[in-house]
DNA sequence: AGCTAGAGTTTATGGCATAAACGTAAGCGT
DNA sequence: ACGCTTACGTTTATGCCATAAACTCTAGCT
């Protein structure tokens, strides 16, 4: 990984999904496995920017960081393992559903909730494909539930990907704000004053008068409740553009036009 | 910047806008606008990877990147102002017109459009606090729009955030699948093929049926379209949640409960 | 017994941000 | 005119990264 801060990676290295992983020893001391184990745990508690070689080998152990290459590839193929690990944890059913809403709903609130565990993961996931097997598996499903609704293929892939961006969006500002708070609240509580402070200074400066009532006294739905909200909104718009009100199967190429 | 991958990122030292422009000679040859000129031209063309204070330095001419340091305190500090001042491109009305969709519409499209223009944005305000001037002035605008319709100021706040999600998650996934085609496509074609074939190769064993499909033959809305679908789609949703169909002020703080 | 392949280590390279100390010259007051 | 100050840019050095390359050790097979 040249450059961390890329949110669009380097997909030029050959994808780790090509390689399995090298057949065991007896008992290898080290695994893929122990090795993701570690590296979510150090992300977990550190944040991405925590994440380094070196960080994971100590926490293994007695290692060096080089010892992880030979099971993971590079620091990029542990993140796609680290990724598709933690998309495991979101429960994906076998078949839809009866309630195509129910369906859609778990699967970002499942997601949502997986997000607010590991918080590195929003800052991660677009900075890979998303490729591995466990989110080719959980995007197939929604597809399968927008499909059998009666939306075309195409429009169920562009529904999947607008869910999709809402969920890890709102984990990614839930993981901003974490981190804000951690670096300038935990600490030292006078700073995040001063720096509160600061701020509303320039909104009350460039007359920003809502801004500045809002900093002075934060009022509003919380991050969870802004989630639930726009998933609503999105899944009724999505609602709104299927074709069949209570169908089967159905070309749904044809599509009622939005307000403008 | 310890570590530039973190989409949460450090915000320990002081922000940028706490310090001015230190005064100037008669004509210093470098300026601050200089600086983020340079630096948005290398972005632009290099993406958020290639933003490094070397490649800056460079393309302002005979300078060396310590520099820059003068001038705009850090890189963090550089990213703040390149950021501000791509937000700056975003026309912000001085008032709220008569037709608050089309006030917010317009700073969705226009903002869209912009992080079109520079696909690094994307990247990048998800690492730093939204606290420019012009970013500051942007969101007291969207938080009037919707205020002078009568949502409460929370509520506002949350729309406000939650549209402001699409744009950007929107603008990051382009931002994605540019560098993706830049690495894998464009300069090695025959390496595109072979790593869509491969995934579909992925797809296909996993049996996943409509993933591998679409694969073969993608379809559906691109990315501006889906960009003005979720928008319309938020728009209803907050229009529907709004207390006075065409009204004047009014607390709001009551709200229809949503379709579970 | 000896070979081999896999596992982990050591060493080295190059990119990066940035702290610290160092010229250097432009403008100021005298 | 003289010297001091101060902004400006450079040099040098530090430390953190990922990671390539070569090396060492050892288990286990032939």
């Amino acid at each position: 990984m040249k450059d961390e801060r890329t949110a669009a990676g380097d997909f030029g290295t050959p994808l780790i999904w090509t390689r399995t992983e090298p057949p065991k020893r007896r008992q290898s001391p080290l695994e893929r496995d122990d090795i993701v184990r570690a590296a979510t745990a150090v992300a977990d508690e550190g944040g991405a920017e925590a994440l380094t070689m070196a960080a994971v080998a100590r926490r293994l152990g007695p290692y060096t960081p080089m010892a992880l290459y030979r099971h993971v590839m590079s620091k990029d193929g542990l993140v796609d393992l680290m990724l598709d690990a933690a998309t495991a944890e979101v429960p994906v059913p076998a078949e839809p559903g009866p309630d195509w809403r129910a369906d859609l709903r778990g699967i970002a609130t499942e997601s949502w909730a997986m997000a607010k565990r590991h918080l590195w993961f929003a800052q991660l996931v677009p900075t890979r494909p998303p490729l591995g097997p466990h989110m080719l598996r959980r995007t197939e499903f929604q597809l399968r539930v927008l499909v059998g609704r009666g939306a075309a293929l195409g429009e169920a892939v562009a529904y999947a990907a607008l869910l999709d961006r809402h969920v890890f969006g709102g984990a990614q500002q839930e993981a901003e704000e974490h981190a804000m708070r951690r670096w300038l609240g935990i600490d030292t509580p006078e700073r995040l004053a001063a720096a509160v402070n600061a701020v509303r200074g320039v909104a009350e400066q460039g007359g920003h008068e809502l801004l500045a009532r809002w900093m002075e006294e934060p009022s509003g739905p919380d991050m969870d409740e802004q989630f639930t909200l726009s998933l609503t909104f999105l899944l009724d718009g999505i609602e709104a553009r299927l074709p069949n009100p209570e169908g089967c199967q159905g070309s749904g190429s044809t599509s009622p036009s939005p307000k403008q």
